[in-house]
DNA sequence: TACACGTGGCC
DNA sequence: TGGCCAAGTGT
């Protein structure tokens, strides 16, 4: 068995040498075998923005935050509101606000460099055991165990947990230790990544091309796809709300800045009633309002929600200027709630 | 432990 | 089409 174990790091990483996705934020194998070293800054910011994010919608939001920040003191630097209206679309804002106070306590409590261990890594904000064990791996080399979604799935196949997810997330994060090499720990966890997101697949998994075919207990057994086995999931709720658009003759508009706790913490968005089963109007000035004959639909990580959306023509203070104002710096549900607007029938300037 | 927290793509 | 899923963290 501990040849076995031993086996798994080696066909891995010689699959890995072969099949690595070429990503913006990765250094190739090539590259490392030459002394070229990655940049923590880049790893750290990559991970955060892939957390519970895929790659493709990751990608051209590395390419535009490390251009106009390419370095975490550059990035430290900049207005909150600047990185917020970069993140929007990404979702999970906490992550820009947290990113932001890292950035912060990095360059001026750190002299602008990463801690250098996983276990220092993770007193930051917004870096968890995964992020924080991932930067050690590819950025330090250190041995650490990487335990994403993609290694839960290939772990729990490979030695055939049965165990629900969460529960089992102890022993999946044993076993992945006890696989990781002592040597290119980086590439062995991003290895597993590639693996879980390009074979060993939640759905119809291709084991045929797997490299792991002959250390796999679920696949011997025939149950590769039923793992892992995760806890039933809650039913989504339903709530409703109204939103409203407000712009002047000039074609200014009515944006405020959400607080920073809870849902959209942080972001720009238009003003609007309670969210829940029977929402109260709560237009933010008094005027002429038009229904928009679109609604709004959209579903939240734990609820759906419709928002009725009413638009009217006023004069008041506070106005963001038409030209300074772009849909694409909102958070993706007030995008929509602006393409609603779009559809009333407005009244005339 | 359980829940809050976005979004877009897939079948 | 609606539920599932993606390189999780904070509370």
């Amino acid at each position: 068995m501990r040849d076995g174990k031993g086996a798994i790091g080696e066909s891995l990483l010689k699959w890995y040498d072969a099949h690595a996705r070429v990503l913006p934020w990765r250094v190739s194998p090539a590259d490392l075998a030459e002394g070229v070293v990655p940049d923590p800054y880049r790893v750290w910011l990559s991970e955060v923005m892939l957390q519970q994010t895929t790659v493709a919608a990751v990608r051209d939001y590395f390419r535009r935050f490390t251009e106009r920040w390419p370095d975490v003191a550059a990035l430290a630097s900049a207005e909150d509101a600047d990185v917020m209206a970069e993140w929007a679309g990404l979702g999970y804002y906490a992550r820009a606000r947290n990113l932001l106070k890292c950035a912060r306590v990095v360059a001026q409590d750190l002299d602008g460099v990463f801690p250098g261990t996983a276990t220092e890594l993770q007193k930051l904000p917004g870096i968890g055991p995964y992020t924080a064990a991932a930067i050690a791996a590819i950025a330090y080399d250190e041995p650490v165990a990487v335990v994403d979604g993609n290694v839960e799935r290939v772990v729990s196949r490979l030695f055939s947990v049965e165990t629900p997810l969460p529960a089992a997330k102890p022993e999946l994060t044993a076993l992945t230790a006890e696989i990781t090499p002592r040597s290119r720990p980086g590439d062995f966890a991003q290895a597993m990544m590639d693996l879980g997101a390009t074979i060993c697949t939640p759905r119809n998994p291709t084991c045929g091309r797997c490299p792991l075919v002959g250390e796999c207990d679920a696949r011997s057994r025939g149950i590769a796809e039923t793992l892992p086995r995760k806890a039933p999931k809650k039913e989504k709720p339903t709530r409703r709300g109204f939103a409203y658009v407000v712009m002047n003759a000039a074609g200014d508009v009515l944006l405020e800045r959400r607080p920073d706790k809870g849902l959209l913490g942080g972001t720009l968005g238009f003003p609007g009633s309670d969210w829940s089963e029977a929402p109260t109007p709560t237009p933010p000035l008094a005027a002429d309002w038009v229904e928009s004959p679109m609604e709004v639909r959209h579903t939240f990580t734990h609820f759906h929600l419709i928002l009725s959306v009413h638009v009217a023509r006023a004069d008041t203070d506070g106005l963001t200027p038409r030209d300074t104002f772009r849909p694409a710096d909102l958070p993706t549900l007030m995008r929509k709630v602006w393409d609603a607007a779009q559809s009333a029938d407005w009244p005339q300037a």
